[in-house]
DNA sequence: TTGCAGTCAATATC
DNA sequence: GATATTGACTGCAA
């Protein structure tokens, strides 16, 4: 009876309590001819005879977990993820979580029970690892990422969105319970999401947990209840609370120094956040413009003048590259859904004689237009107008750069964006985005065209210059999706198997339907010149122009 | 060592 | 109160 009942009306994986899913991994791996003979260990036994015969987890995980639809699939159509081989201890090991690993969600539940309704997510502040997608286990997201075809992570967040907020959902319910992750980098994701082949596979994770969740036909239903849940909560903590009188966060060193106490306590409790002043934002930027990856003496020097740490300097720099980086990766994929317009621009509407000075133009929006060497170099006065002086620290930021000559040693020469001409300064040149470089550019920190006006951001000021010049994101964007198997993952090459899994549609191969041979040609030759690019920047060392 | 990706969490802004 | 911004941190790779 209980077969029956078990075969015809399999519950979801998510909503199998640990008990209720061993029968399926035993299914699993019955299917699987694993488990020929004996009985599968439960709890506290999986190190047993039986499970060291396991010899792969990949299709228990990617079947019996991934989907505990009734279609299982078969060894073939669902290959091992490239990036997990298992060993079999491995395996052991997972079968073990997989046996154990309770939904993320489950482990809070007391009670066994499915979470959504019985514990509101992170009431306290802790996020809750994130629900399971009906019918995936938590531990199969790695899987499913591995072999989840290349999304449209732009297309996802903005349905996320917009299924958020005619649902009047908040972002750190949605992150906390589904992706678990918090407020702001749920915001971020949100509203910055990057392309998928850009994306390491941690990263892409939560575009996959998006996916799964719109796919869910419940999503919303469950969000809600969750966020009743909470509320409830949260009233009775309340009441408990006033009756209390203690809050329910006591300091994890028991000491109150909000009281005046000593600013400083030993344990230091927090570290005050450090706030940048404007025209300290300002230095920082201009001293990027002019050198976005700058040498410790520089950083030194920026730290000491506008009296900073260093390490706040060093931060500052990574998180503004990285930052920049995002906002453009945005910013082409909007300008791609609005009409592939700038097609006669666009790198891979060029040909491949074409490309190289399509690299020239820019090679990195990011800070293409940024670099000193930025194209159109008559259009602002550089340095000079990016220092539009407010005076203090600002200025006497900007200074240390124009006399810093020699580039460290780590500092990567740059391939010379734009033909042989440009092998000359890689001072104060992005690295990673290199600039644009025009014909007229070449002498070091050189006004940079979109160095930001007074107020305007590097982000700002590359939108400007953005048109003359596309990025090398961004053609690797272009690349990518026209080459839709060249950045994912192998598996995203035999996305069949997971359509239903990520709904097809919102898969950038499906989308694709430039997808031709010529488009792909292209696509290869501008991969390659980007990839020569990189490895001849990181060997430091002329390149030769042809392609 | 350096740079980056991803994230947290404090704070600002709406 | 929700969302956006951003300084800091961790882990990883080259």
């Amino acid at each position: 009876g209980s077969v029956s009942d078990m075969l015809s009306r399999p519950k979801p994986w998510s909503k199998l309590t640990q008990k209720g899913r061993e029968p399926f991994i035993r299914m699993q791996l019955w299917l699987n001819g694993e488990l020929g003979q004996g009985v599968l260990p439960v709890q506290g036994q999986q190190q047993g005879p039986v499970l060291h015969s396991v010899t792969s987890l990949q299709d228990p995980l990617q079947q019996g977990c991934v989907s505990s639809e009734s279609t299982p699939k078969t060894s073939a159509s669902c290959s091992p993820a490239p990036e997990s081989p298992m060993s079999s201890s491995e395996s052991v090991k997972s079968l073990t979580e997989l046996v154990q690993q309770p939904c993320p969600s489950l482990e809070t539940s007391r009670d066994g029970k499915p979470p959504e309704p019985s514990e509101p997510p992170s009431s306290d502040s802790q996020p809750t690892p994130p629900l399971p997608v009906p019918g995936h286990s938590a531990l199969s997201i790695q899987e499913l990422v591995a072999m989840s075809p290349e999304l449209d992570t732009y297309g996802i967040t903005k349905r996320v969105k917009e299924v958020l907020t005619d649902n009047n959902l908040g972002q750190r319910l949605f992150g906390e319970t589904i992706l678990g992750l918090t407020q702001g980098s749920v915001s971020d994701l949100l509203a910055r999401p990057k392309p998928w082949h850009k994306l390491s596979l941690k990263g892409r994770e939560p575009f996959v947990r998006m996916q799964l969740w719109l796919n869910d036909p419940n999503n919303v239903e469950k969000l809600m209840d969750m966020k009743r849940m909470e509320k409830k909560a949260y009233m009775k903590r309340r009441h408990s609370s006033v009756s209390d009188s203690q809050p329910c966060e006591p300091p994890s060193v028991g000491i109150d120094y909000s009281q005046g106490a000593s600013p400083q306590p030993q344990h230091q409790l927090k570290k005050p956040r450090v706030v940048l002043a404007p025209e300290e934002k300002e230095a920082l930027k201009r001293a990027y413009q002019q050198k976005p990856y700058p040498s410790p003496k520089t950083i030194e020097e920026l730290a000491t003048q506008l009296n900073l740490k260093t390490s706040t300097v060093i931060n500052w720099f990574h998180n503004y590259r990285s930052r920049i980086r995002r906002e453009l990766f945005i910013e082409e994929i909007q300008a791609g859904s609005q009409g592939q317009a700038g097609a006669s621009d666009s790198p891979s509407a060029r040909s491949g004689r074409a490309a190289p000075s399509s690299e020239g133009d820019s090679c990195d929006g990011v800070e293409a237009a940024e670099g000193p060497g930025a194209a159109d170099a008559e259009e602002s006065g550089g340095p000079a107008a990016a220092a539009k002086s407010q005076g203090g620290p600002a200025e006497a930021a900007a200074a240390p750069e124009e006399r810093e000559e020699a580039p460290r040693p780590s500092e990567k020469a740059e391939p010379p964006p734009s033909g042989p001409a440009a092998p000359d300064d890689d001072e104060g040149r992005p690295r990673v985005p290199p600039p644009p470089e025009g014909p007229a550019d070449g002498p070091g920190p050189v006004p940079n065209p979109a160095a930001p006006a007074a107020g305007e951001d590097a982000a700002t000021s590359v939108r400007r210059a953005r048109g003359r010049a596309r990025s090398m994101p961004a053609i690797a964007a272009e690349r990518s999706s026209a080459l839709p198997s060249t950045s994912a993952p192998p598996a995203a090459r035999r996305p069949s198997s997971l359509q239903s899994l990520f709904g097809l549609p919102e898969a950038a191969g499906a989308r694709d339907s430039r997808d031709n041979p010529l488009r792909k040609k292209k696509a290869a030759n501008l991969n390659s010149i980007i990839h020569r690019l990189e490895k001849a920047a990181s060997r430091e060392e002329p390149i030769e122009w042809e392609f």
